[in-house]
DNA sequence: TCTTTACTTAACAATTAATTCACACAGCAA
DNA sequence: TTGCTGTGTGAATTAATTGTTAAGTAAAGA
C-alpha cells in the first residue's frame, strides 16, 4: 500500500482498550502518530493539547457517547474543523444518521479489517489535506505568461508551439512561481508551498530545480533576487 | 467550513424526499437558496423560472432520469452553461461515463456525507463553467476519438476497423479516462469514480488495467503522468 | 458443479524523479 | 587580494513511482 506523504496524528478513542491497542499498532505501521483517549472528555482534553489530524471516535461509549463528543468537537472553535471519522458496530443504522448530522467525515464499521482501516484512514487524510489546500488562488486551469502556457489540468507546458514535459516537483516548482509573476518568493516560501513543511529537504534542492526549468525554458524565465528568492518573469 | 462569499441559488432534484431534506439542510447552512424538484420535468420548469447557479441531479428518477435531464438542460439555450453535479449510488455502473457524455461537470456518489457535500459544492461554485465547454459532447453514447470509437450501449470500442472487447473495469476505465481527453486524472479521482469510494483495492490494481489496455489499444493510447496519474490522448 | 473469464494481489524489475554532494563561480567587504 | 556568503552546476546517490509477470480469488456462465 501506498505510502503517504508525511506522518499524521491521529486521536483514537475507544472505551475496550483491545480496540485501541489493534488500531493503535495498525496505523502505527502505516508511520502515524497515535494518542488515545478512553473517553469523550479525555479526548478533548487530548485533541485541545495536540491538535491531531483526524479523530477516530467510537459511538458506544459511557458517559459521553460519540456523538456527543463529536457535537463537542464542533462547538469548539480550535477543533471544529478536525477531521472526525466515527466507529459503530454494524447495523446500528439509526446512529449512522446521527453521525453524520453532527458532522463526521466518514464512518467506520466494526469488526474491522486492517487493510480496510489503513485505506480509509489515508484516503480521509488525503481527502482533507485536498480540500483544505483546495484552489490557493482563483486557479484557471491554464494560465498563460508571455509565450508560456501552463495547463494544470493536463499537466502540460507549452512554449511557443513546443510541448514541454516537465517532471512532478518541476511543474509544481513552475506553477506556484508562475501564480505571482513578479513576485520574489523566498526559499522558505518555496518549500512550505512546493515540498510541504514537514518534508525536509537540503539547501541546494531548490537551486537544482530551478537550474532544471531553467534548462527546459529558458535562463530568463525564472530570476535569481540574491539573498531572497526566486521571481518568474517575462 | 469556510464561508463562499456569496449566497447561490441551488436547484436539488431528486424523487426521495428524505434526500432533497438532508441536502436542503446542510446547504441552507451554508447560506444558499434552495430549490427542489422531484422530476426532471419539475426541474427544467424550476430551472427556467430561477436560473440557478447549480443544479444537484440524482441519476436515477421514474420517468426522465438524470441523464435524460441533463441532455434537456444542455439542449436549451438559456440553460446549457448551468452548472450540474450527479447523485448517484455507489457502483451504479456505467452511469458515471454516461454522466460526463452528457456534460456534467460533477459526480456525487450516496451515501452523502455533509462535508463533503459541502465541500464539493463549494469548489464547484467557485470555478468558472470553462471546462465542460471545451469538450464538445459528440454523441451521447458513441465518443470518437481519432481511431477510437467507444460505444458505451454496447460497451464495445473499435479501433480502426478492428472490433475489440473489453471487460467492465477495463473499459469503464478506458471510457473515464477518455471523458475528458488530455485531462490528466489522479490515481485517487479513477479509484473514486471507477472503483467507487468504498471498495478497497491495492495500489497496482490501477496500473495493471491500463496495462492490459495498453496492450489492446496500442501503448499510445494512455500516457503515464508520473507522480500525478494518468492521461488519454491521441 | 465445472469452466471460463475477469479482477486483484504480490513480488520484483525497470524506470524516472528527487536529492545530495563537491566544488566552481560571482559579488561584496575589509 | 583574501575571506565570506550565496548561488550554479554536473555527477552520483538515493528514493519513489510505475511496469510486468505470474499466480491467486472471485464472479459469471454453461
Amino acid at each position: 500500500m501506498q505510502q503517504t506523504s508525511s506522518p499524521k496524528k491521529i486521536l483514537l478513542v475507544d472505551d475496550e482498550p483491545d480496540i485501541l491497542e489493534f488500531m493503535e499498532y495498525n496505523l502505527r505501521k502505516e508511520n502515524h502518530i497515535i494518542f488515545k483517549a478512553t473517553n469523550g472528555k479525555e479526548a478533548i482534553a487530548k485533541a485541545l493539547a495536540e491538535h491531531p489530524d483526524l479523530v477516530i471516535l467510537d459511538i458506544m461509549m459511557p458517559e459521553m457517547d460519540g456523538i456527543e463528543t463529536c457535537r463537542h468537537f464542533r462547538e469548539h472553535p480550535s477543533l471544529k474543523d478536525t477531521v472526525i471519522t466515527f466507529l459503530t458496530a454494524r447495523n446500528e443504522d439509526y446512529s449512522q444518521v446521527a453521525g453524520f448530522e453532527v458532522g463526521a467525515d466518514d464512518y467506520i464499521t466494526k469488526p474491522i479489517k486492517p487493510r480496510v482501516l489503513i485505506s480509509r484512514i489515508n484516503a480521509l487524510l488525503r481527502r482533507v489535506r485536498a480540500s483544505t489546500t483546495e484552489t490557493p488562488v482563483s486557479s484557471p486551469f491554464q494560465m498563460v505568461l508571455g509565450d508560456l502556457k501552463i495547463d494544470r489540468e493536463r499537466y502540460v507546458v507549452t512554449k511557443g508551439s513546443q510541448k514541454i514535459d516537465l517532471p512532478r516537483k518541476e511543474f509544481e516548482l513552475l506553477a506556484f512561481l508562475a501564480s505571482k509573476p513578479g513576485k520574489v518568493f523566498t526559499r522558505d516560501e518555496i518549500l512550505d508551498r512546493v515540498w510541504g513543511n514537514e518534508v525536509v529537504v537540503g539547501d541546494r534542492t531548490i537551486d537544482v530545480h530551478v537550474r532544471k526549468l531553467r534548462e527546459k525554458l529558458g535562463e530568463d524565465t525564472i530570476k535569481t533576487v540574491k539573498g531572497i528568492g526566486y521571481k518568474f518573469d517575462f
